[in-house]
RNA sequence: GGAGGGGUUCCCGAGUGGCUAAAGGGAAUAGACUGUAAAUCUGUCGGCUCUGCCUUCGAAGGUUCAAAUCCUUCCCUCUCCA
């Protein structure tokens, strides 16, 4: 493989390269780069947001880089205000634990165990004497970091800055000179992080790391980027029924941004897709494409098909999903208990409104009567399209 | 240390004594339409033993027939001055 097909690959769905020339340099020295990415895990589960990140040290990683997979169990407890609008509430060290060794097992969906090289980066700030924290948060300035976008916002904007946020940078760009990275690979929110590193591996006569940021993956909505805590993500860890209907429940257009970060499928294979709609192919058929290939991924081949047959019987064809969990309930149960405590529901509250709004099925007969007496057998009971509970009357 | 501003239901954000379970937007959820598309429209959106009842507006007390709204103390937070 020559070097322009190498920055190609290099290159795909990325947001930015810099300095790009400096990458030509490392590339033509042959000799695998030290690529670098960090997460802090500070939720349990990944989602398809992350892996646009993974899903390129895996492109890297085929190309014979080595993978330094930063897992950030230090600076979780600090929380990265990257973004945000608001101090982000340290984590207790076991919920950080917890999270580290979910992550572990979920990026190796995607990476070669292999071939990946698994850091903490605890392992040396827990060792770091405050002279030399003090010496390394010399190293940067308060204008420098207020000129930050997000931080500049809450500053204008009256809210709450904490001393440790501003810290975080410097953290993350030291991890960077501990583990000498040729590149570091981020998000392109992570860009005024990827370059304190390499100022800092500037200032300890390291040669610098060259940053390369992916593009943010939207969310479902398609509106606000993918995170858990806007609930518009899709889990590597979710069920493959409920990952192939999320994949599907997204809009046309957003389709397309998902091929490209996602999808490991040619650009041009892609254009060739988005050209069969334009000659009238349904682009839900498309979207079983994409669907299939992000589930077959997580999962196998079979799963994958399955679950688009699944998806097919059970709103195509409108058929009741072949999975339902079962309940049992004592004779004399209202239905709005029945519904609540099934998991059908919210609350008592809400499975009346339910009822009234003529969302509520059992065996597929609609029920409007919200003092109607379940009947004393086994019976389907479904709310809305997508909920489905089997319950036994005993 | 001093002066002033703010903490409202999942989120943002109105509300300065009764008409307020609390405007508006977002999210969520249900219905219509469909490709479970998206968008749009409509409804819902604290809880319960549900034609009624109970609990919410940073926390605890207090005033009042009646408080998210007034008073006191405390906690958190922002700005300016030092």
């Amino acid at each position: 493989m020559n070097i322009e097909q190498t920055l190609a690959i290099f290159t795909r769905g990325t947001d930015e390269i810099l300095p790009f020339q400096e990458l030509k340099k490392k590339l033509k020295k042959d000799k695998p780069l030290r690529i670098k990415a960090g997460f802090d895990p500070t939720t349990p589960d990944l989602h398809l947001g992350h892996t646009v990140i993974i899903n390129k040290l895996k492109q890297l990683q085929n190309l014979g880089h080595e993978i330094l997979f930063l897992i950030g169990d230090f600076t979780a407890m600090i929380g990265d205000p990257t973004g945000k609008s608001k101090t982000r509430p340290p984590l207790s060290k076991k919920q950080v634990q917890e999270n580290a060794r979910s992550y572990t097992k979920q990026i190796f969906k995607i990476l070669d165990k292999n071939k990946t090289k698994v850091v903490f980066n605890f392992q040396w700030m827990d060792k770091m004497k405050p002279i030399e924290f003090i010496q390394l948060a010399s190293k940067q300035t308060i204008a420098r970091i207020l000129e930050r976008d997000d931080f500049s916002k809450r500053y204008k904007s009256g809210q709450s800055i904490s001393t440790h946020e501003i810290l975080y940078p410097l953290i993350q760009g030291n991890d960077s000179v501990e583990l000498k990275s040729d590149v570091e690979i981020g998000g392109t929110d992570q860009k005024f992080n990827l370059l304190v590193g390499r100022e800092l591996q500037k200032q300890a006569g390291q040669e610098q790391q060259v940053i390369l940021t992916m593009p943010i993956l939207e969310g479902l909505n398609g509106v606000q980027k993918m995170s858990k805590s806007l609930n518009n993500y899709i889990g590597i860890n979710a069920l493959p029924d409920e990952m192939f209907g999320k994949i599907m429940s997204i809009s046309d257009d957003l389709m397309w941004h998902y091929f490209e970060l996602l999808s490991f499928q040619s650009l041009e294979a892609i254009a060739n897709l988005k050209q069969t709609i334009v000659q009238g192919k349904n682009p839900r058929d498309i979207k079983f494409i994409l669907a299939n290939e992000i589930v077959t991924r997580f999962y196998k081949i079979d799963i994958a098909k399955q679950a688009q047959q699944n998806f097919i019987n059970r709103f195509s064809k409108n058929q009741m999903p072949n999975k339902i969990n079962e309940f049992s309930f004592k004779a004399g149960i209202k239905i709005a208990n029945l519904l609540k405590d099934s998991g059908l529901c919210f609350s008592t509250s809400n499975a009346y409104q339910m009822i009234e709004q003529g969302a509520v099925k059992i065996n597929n007969i609609k029920i409007t009567n919200k003092n109607f007496k379940p009947t004393t057998s086994k019976n389907v009971y479904q709310v809305g399209k997508r909920k489905f509970a089997r319950v036994t009357i005993q």
